[in-house]
DNA sequence: CACGTCACTGTTTTT
DNA sequence: CAGTGACGTG
């Protein structure tokens, strides 16, 4: 332990050593933060502590990850992998599936994404008669989603301020809205993603057993990101920790991004007034960055006034100035970034995971895309889009939700006419206007029309009861069957292949490509999952709870192929790159225009642009374009206000270079294209399955007369002689048919469970039962 | 009821 | 420029 705390300078050392109460590590960007929150659990354990008694909350579940990964390396896999650890949101629907029954639902909740929230109020707007361009479904699911961060349920909602602005604002309805919308969720058992902090509150308020319950399990609470905690995540850790005080939380004010989703920087003000006696830790030098970019930082956020003054300094080398580069267009200031990544390249023999390009929106990735693709510079693009939003894969997955839980409302509309089996608009809005009549679920009225007093066509009773039958079959084999062979029923069986496969529309080859990855992607979850011993959570219900909260950020994609980083500012937070292009730095896009109106909102845009800055490690660009392509034409910009508040003589100004000519003219479009599926990546983590960057739609000139879905492919269990005999040893080099090649750190247990401990190059460092996993020794 | 066409509208960031 | 909703026709 010794050595491992020799490894930590002295404030850091500090901050782990401290655990007698309540402490707030402010943590200035690139300081070790994550070192720190690292090594004390890492300590914590070492003091005697069992990992199932730390809670560690963080951010993304990339962060989860790779702190188990790096405490794993410390203390060993065996103790890493007990530790609780992960997002908040995953965290406690792991808790509210167990607690379920207490707060009335049931532990097959199905989880709403904020697309299923927006179409749910939009129901129910239709359904209220009022209208539609006053009541926006978009604004009004942003205020519910935001009273629910403030822990404001519909009941207090009525009489609060909130609902007098609404009176103002001309929207005296939304509080209706939103007690009907909750309503709702009950009815389809459903939560949404802000439920499950809700509930998790309500829970842990309303049953002081089961508070005490958790409480005694967590021992020791640390919440990374403090700063971009909302109301309701600082009120649950505050009752799992009020008594025992012992919360560590590290954040830095400085990088408080997310205050459109509720995140409340007074959290991290105010955090010394909420615990007594709370200890307040900072770490200042920054390890990151070059000493000019740090300053330059510095320069910018001190235009702040609400913060927590600190001085985050750098001995690194002194480094270049930043440098800004303007440009005339969107696409020449394209060109400027791949010539810099070229050069650069070039001149320092960097590798392209060396760059990153960031910028405040995700549409403003077009343009580099296109420049990329035209120059060959491997790219990927985090965000955006993610791979199980897509409309197929939304549809599949709807399938499967409803199967898991027939009673979600979300997922039964979308499929109930997909493919089209003659149940219309018509037919539905009846089915939910007797179940509105009853308060109950649309499928509890096709479960029993005729106790519900539905009226229908006898014709198209008959199709209903045909989909109620498909279902229930289903239903039916939902334990005995796990979720890649369930799966590739349902895709068979609900008429989804046939619908996708026998279209002649090129533009479903992508569609088809898409399926096929995330049925391979469901084979390799159950797969992953038996190699981990975890047999029994191979469920389609499993999957589904796995699939809910990942994001695409979470996909590891192949790592072995370095590519240059394109993301929205919001996404590169905890990241770092030796190169950051901050990109369209202009007036209008950056600050949002949406978030010039008060002080605040401003002071957070600036926050974003400090954000960006300091992911760099050696080179910083700006840039800003006079001519942008937006709205399908071509807009005139301003620069970016911030330029200014960058001390002047840390920056240098690039004089208007243009870049080549401006040929080419509009890009792409006319060769063959590329599928969307593009640099996006498929699955994500776990799940993951990888997916090569760009790839041209195969140009099949001779359609298979009959394309189907690839066969199921069926268990093939190993010879025998794979599993005793060939004596897997520690030291042992394998090959491994997804994870690729690692080291055997360990071997244990014998026979049928014989388990091994191994240590990827790409992958990580896995568990694997020796019994179902897939690989070859090669040393 | 299904499907095609046309006009409209909205664009910040994400667990 | 997309993605969505409304409308008309088969």
């Amino acid at each position: 332990m010794e050595n491992i705390l020799n490894e930590l300078n002295a404030g850091q050392r500090a901050a782990v050593e401290y655990c007698n109460g309540p402490q707030l590590v402010i943590a200035g960007a690139g300081s070790g933060k994550t070192r720190v929150l690292t090594y004390k659990i890492a300590y914590l354990l070492e003091r005697g502590l069992a990992p199932w008694n730390i809670l560690a909350l963080t951010f993304t579940n990339k962060a989860a990850r790779e702190m188990k990964e790096r405490i794993g390396r410390l203390v060993g896999q065996d103790s890493a992998v007990r530790l609780q650890m992960g997002t908040f949101h995953s965290v406690f629907a792991r808790i509210l599936r167990v607690e379920a029954e207490h707060i009335g639902f049931s532990g097959n909740f199905t989880i709403y994404d904020q697309a299923d929230a927006r179409s749910l109020v939009k129901s129910i707007i239709k359904e209220m008669q009022l209208d539609d361009k006053t009541y926006k479904a978009n604004s009004v699911a942003d205020r519910i989603s935001m009273a629910k961060n403030h822990l404001l349920l519909p009941a207090q909602y009525q009489t609060s301020s909130w609902a007098r602005d609404d009176v103002q604002r001309k929207l005296p309805l939304v509080g209706q809205i939103y007690n009907r919308y909750v309503e709702r969720c009950r009815q389809a058992n459903a939560m949404d993603f802000d439920d499950l902090l809700v509930q998790t509150f309500v829970l842990l308020r309303n049953h002081e057993d089961i508070r005490q319950k958790y409480v005694n399990r967590f021992q020791y609470v640390l919440v990374d990101e403090y700063q971009d905690t909302n109301y309701a995540q600082q009120e649950i850790v505050l009752l799992l920790t009020r008594e025992h005080g012992h919360v560590c939380v590290v954040g830095d004010d400085a990088q408080s991004i997310y205050s459109f989703r509720g995140a409340n920087i007074d959290n991290i003000l105010n955090f010394q007034k909420m615990y007594d006696g709370a200890k307040l830790f900072k770490l200042e030098q920054n390890y990151r960055s070059t000493q000019l970019i740090v300053k330059a930082a510095n320069s910018l956020i001190r235009k702040n006034e609400r913060q927590i003054h600190k001085d985050v300094f750098s001995e690194n080398e002194q480094g270049e100035r930043l440098t800004l580069k303007p440009a005339y267009s969107d696409k020449e200031e394209a060109m400027i970034v791949c010539n810099d990544i070229r050069r650069i390249r070039r001149q320092e023999g960097a590798a392209y995971s060396d760059f990153a390009i960031l910028y405040r929106t995700n549409a403003q990735s077009r343009s580099f895309e296109e420049q990329m693709r035209k120059d060959s510079i491997p790219y990927r693009i985090y965000g955006g889009l993610s791979f199980y939003q897509r409309k197929e894969i939304k549809d599949v997955i709807a399938y499967f939700r409803v199967v898991a839980n027939p009673d979600d409302e979300e997922a039964l509309r979308r499929i109930i006419n997909y493919p089209t089996r003659g149940i219309g608009d018509t037919t539905v809005g009846k089915i939910a206007a007797t179940a509105q009549l009853h308060g109950v679920s649309l499928w509890k009225v096709i479960q029993q029309p005729i106790v519900f007093g539905l009226k229908l066509a006898g014709s198209t009773m008959t199709k209903i009861e045909a989909f109620k039958a498909l279902v229930e079959g289903w239903r039916q084999r939902l334990d005995s069957e796990d979720a890649y062979v369930l799966g590739h029923s349902i895709i068979m069986e609900s008429g989804i292949s046939k619908d996708i496969y026998s279209s002649k529309n090129p533009e479903d080859l992508s569609r088809q490509e898409n399926l096929e990855e995330f049925l391979g992607g469901m084979q390799d979850f159950v797969e992953s999952r038996r190699e981990e011993g975890r047999e029994q959570e191979t469920a389609l219900s499993d999957f589904l709870q796995e699939v809910a909260l990942l994001t695409d950020l979470d996909s590891d994609d192949d790592k072995d192929q370095p590519k240059v980083a394109l993301m929205t500012i919001h996404a590169a937070k905890g990241l770092e790159f030796p190169t950051v292009f901050v990109v369209g730095l202009e007036e209008n896009i950056f600050p949002s225009p949406m978030s010039t109106g008060s002080m605040r909102d401003l002071e957070e845009e600036r926050r974003l642009l400090y954000v960006a800055i300091t992911r760099a490690e050696k080179h910083c660009f700006l840039t800003c374009a006079q001519n942008r392509f937006r709205y399908g034409r071509m807009e005139c910009d301003t620069p970016s206000r911030f330029i200014k508040d960058i001390d002047p003589s840390l920056l240098r100004v690039e004089g208007n270079g243009t870049v080549g000519g401006r040929s080419g003219a509009s890009g792409l479009s006319g060769l063959g294209g590329y599928s969307g599926f593009g640099g996006r990546s498929g699955f994500g983590g776990n799940l993951g399955r990888n997916v090569q960057n760009p790839r041209p739609v195969a140009t099949q000139f001779v359609a298979d007369p009959k394309p189907r879905l690839m066969p199921l492919r069926r268990e093939t269990p190993l010879p025998q002689s794979a599993i005793g005999d060939i004596g897997l040893k520690e030291g042992n080099v394998i090959e491994h048919q997804r994870f690729g090649i690692g080291t055997v750190v360990k071997v244990e247990g014998s026979g049928e469970n014989t388990k091994a401990t191994v240590a990827f190059k790409n992958a990580g460092t896995k568990q694997l039962l020796l019994k179902f996993a897939k690989y070859t020794i090669v040393g």
